[in-house]
DNA sequence: TGGTATGTTGACGTGTACGTAAAGAAAGCA
DNA sequence: TGCTTTCTTTACGTACACGTCAACATACCA
């Protein structure tokens, strides 16, 4: 709707503003980069990396694959690639009413429609899997619960119960277990 | 005391079985082994592993534990290790009626109660990101698909059936997830 | 009884995903 | 302008989770 032809200083990030507000480090930044899955729009003369905001975005899609799919990050460039395809199509047909290239945009698009249907698929698979796991967990609790009031007295423990239809809402719920963090959650937050 | 009367061979697993079974290497199931994950419940005069039936669905736990939550292994020994309270426990209930140690038991029974209420609320939050995800991803799906009918005509194509990754047959994609339906998603729209 | 398969304990190798200096250049600020 | 940060590249180090021989002992089966 608005015209943007006018030089609209589009906010850009140094690396370490970047590493702060994803939680990773400038290695990790740099270490993407070199791999291919996190380029930054901008150099300067000085040879400095400036990221776009949508570099962040990047970064948290990036990070998710990891952590909730365990994708290695050759895997991660594969997924994330595809999404450039899709950015890069939408930014061409906003600047040129007429596409570029008829059936090499059809193709990449349907590689993009593959490929993410592919990653829907596993993350159905995951989903599925952890709520076996989550069930199975439940249960057990249940039986620890049981046993332990069987034993009678002791000091009155209150249930959780916390979680009961974690649909679409997004629980922000920091996990505050300290007991049982991941080894692979960089020291990169304010954790600790 | 309790007499084991009959010698009821309890089914035992050489280590070779065992990974067939679960999929892992001996490699690995030694490497557990040395980790403290998962110990053989007896050792033969030669010194050869024997692995009773539990300890196929302890190595699967603890196959879930690394892969849909990111365990490192030194994690997974702290959750797999309430379950030995928990097994621990129950034996020594159907054993001998009279509880063996009642401040001590009820205390391991707290501890285990704690632990697997953290796991439960880890499990909650992985799910929560990743239907988190998964519903950005069908949203992109959509998209796509938009574009890709807006290009016209083309050849209708149908998802190839090649898994991403490496074997992957569960891809049951029995969508026992719920249905995080903000408009028209559901994992059917794939595949044409 | 012997051959083959399977097991055992080292011990070194490997890939991934970074961490951690080091040495110097550029940016930001008073 | 000078000082302090932040950045750059280069390069070696590291932790995890195994893989992969090697040399040898034991188990199973005809």
């Amino acid at each position: 709707m608005s015209a943007a032809r006018q030089p609209v200083p589009a906010p850009l990030f140094r690396i370490g503003e970047v590493a702060k507000l994803t939680g990773l480090t400038t290695r990790t930044l740099r270490y993407w980069e070199e791999l291919g899955l996190l380029r930054p729009t901008d150099h300067r003369s000085g040879g400095e990396r400036l990221y776009a905001g949508e570099a962040i975005t990047r970064a948290a899609r990036i990070r998710d694959l990891q952590e909730l799919l365990g994708f290695s990050l050759a895997e991660a460039r594969i997924v994330v690639e595809t999404d450039d395809v899709d950015v890069l199509d939408r930014v061409r047909t906003e600047f040129t009413s007429g596409t570029p290239t008829p059936a090499r945009q059809r193709a990449l698009l349907d590689e993009a429609i593959v490929a993410n249907d592919q990653l829907l698929a596993r993350l159905d698979d995951t989903l599925a899997r952890i709520e076996a796991f989550r069930t199975e967990r439940a249960e057990k609790g249940e039986r620890l619960r049981v046993r332990r009031a069987d034993l009678g007295d002791a000091p009155a423990r209150r249930a959780p119960e916390r979680a009961a239809t974690r649909s679409t809402t997004r629980t922000t719920a920091r996990s505050t277990t300290r007991t049982i963090t991941r080894s692979s959650d960089r020291k990169g937050a304010a954790q600790q």
